[in-house]
DNA sequence: GCTATTATTAAACGATCGTTCAATTAATTG
DNA sequence: CAATTAATTGAACGATCGTTTAATAATAGC
């Protein structure tokens, strides 16, 4: 009943939070007990209330984690095409494949106040292929025949990765990404000649 | 302690489906109790297992139930061509939105068992546009990328519609289903012409 | 090498979980 | 109207939940 050897601080809150992070995504924030991840990062349950207050905390500081750094990757390497914006989303999840399931998939489980600060971010984010989609119609670029459905469509088109992807499947990464930007420009009605050079 | 006036079996059945189905939706399958299910019903925790052995049998009944249902539906105004699915699909589960959210957001809250037979009912279902796509394509109707990344995003953009849609908003199905007719088949490059021909 | 400080354990808290069951009443049957 | 069956309650079961806390060992600073 005391401190263990070699144990540091930061080393264990990173264990904690891959732990975490790898359960939310197996099994759900609901199913998974605090005893559940202790076990996972090879600590008792309640050295986690050193790190998080509670509970909700971690799965909050996870979602709120993954929505930052992936504006901050965004603005590291922007592009102002529709399509810069797919290869982007696409390579970025991809890679991520667990902290992009868990920030769609539990969102549910965060509470109020939460839920809304989660939201607000995730809106500032789906706001750049709003954007572009917008500009893309008002330049004459795009050809669509419902702007609102069109984009909701395409966002869930990108977020809808998560459901089939498999990172040991046989499909590459360069693959689906050429795929998917081919795919959303023929959504758009992008100009049939160039719709290819991706 | 003891029955209820006025109660009969295959009205509280009903009842407990329908607590359970909204629940199961709302809050997910891990975060909903029988004590919960119970109170939206109007009955004791107790008295659910007149009905359901285990609290696992509530959600793979409704699971189920919805599968072979969507099945029969389809087979009873089944069309050839891909759109006449779309179609379908999404005029079907618009009407039953939390059917179709729990049909894939709780499959991972399924003992493995049941997983697997809820699987095979779903790739039975999702082999139906699968079979279409690679149609168009072999009769040179369609033009794809990649068979196998545009048909598992066709789909995904089909479930997607459970993520964003809501009863109460502004859209109607009627222009929903056009639109997703229309991005389906830009997406497997069904002849220019007669494209917006739905 | 002593002293803080940091990290952790182990036990315990009350609450809630899924589930069982005997008792009991309402409806049905003859 | 009596006997049977169907439907439900309410209490209880052990297990597990998130969380708290006192004790204590390992490390870091001087």
């Amino acid at each position: 009943m005391a401190r263990t050897a070699g144990s540091t601080g930061t080393e264990t809150l990173e264990r904690l939070q891959d732990a975490a992070l790898e359960l939310f995504a197996r099994e759900g924030y609901a199913a998974v007990s605090m005893r559940a991840i202790a076990a996972r990062t090879g600590v008792q349950a309640g050295a986690i209330y050193k790190y998080f207050p509670t509970k909700q905390d971690i799965l909050f500081d996870l979602l709120a984690g993954h929505m930052l750094a992936l504006e901050v990757a965004w603005r590291e390497d922007a592009g102002s095409e529709l399509s810069d914006f797919v290869r982007f989303h696409v390579r970025y999840h991809l890679t991520r494949p667990r902290e992009m399931f868990i920030s769609y998939m539990e969102l549910r489980s965060l509470e109020p106040e939460n839920f809304r600060r989660i939201r607000e971010l995730r809106r500032g984010y789906e706001a750049i292929p709003r954007q572009m989609i917008e500009e893309g119609i008002a330049k004459g670029a795009f050809n669509v025949v419902d702007t609102e459905v069109t984009t909701r469509a395409i966002i869930a088109l990108l977020n809808g990765l998560t459901t089939w992807y498999r990172e040991d499947g046989r499909l590459s990464l360069d693959e689906i990404e050429t795929v998917y930007i081919t795919l959303v420009n023929r959504m758009v009605g992008a100009g049939e000649e160039e719709e290819e050079n991706v």
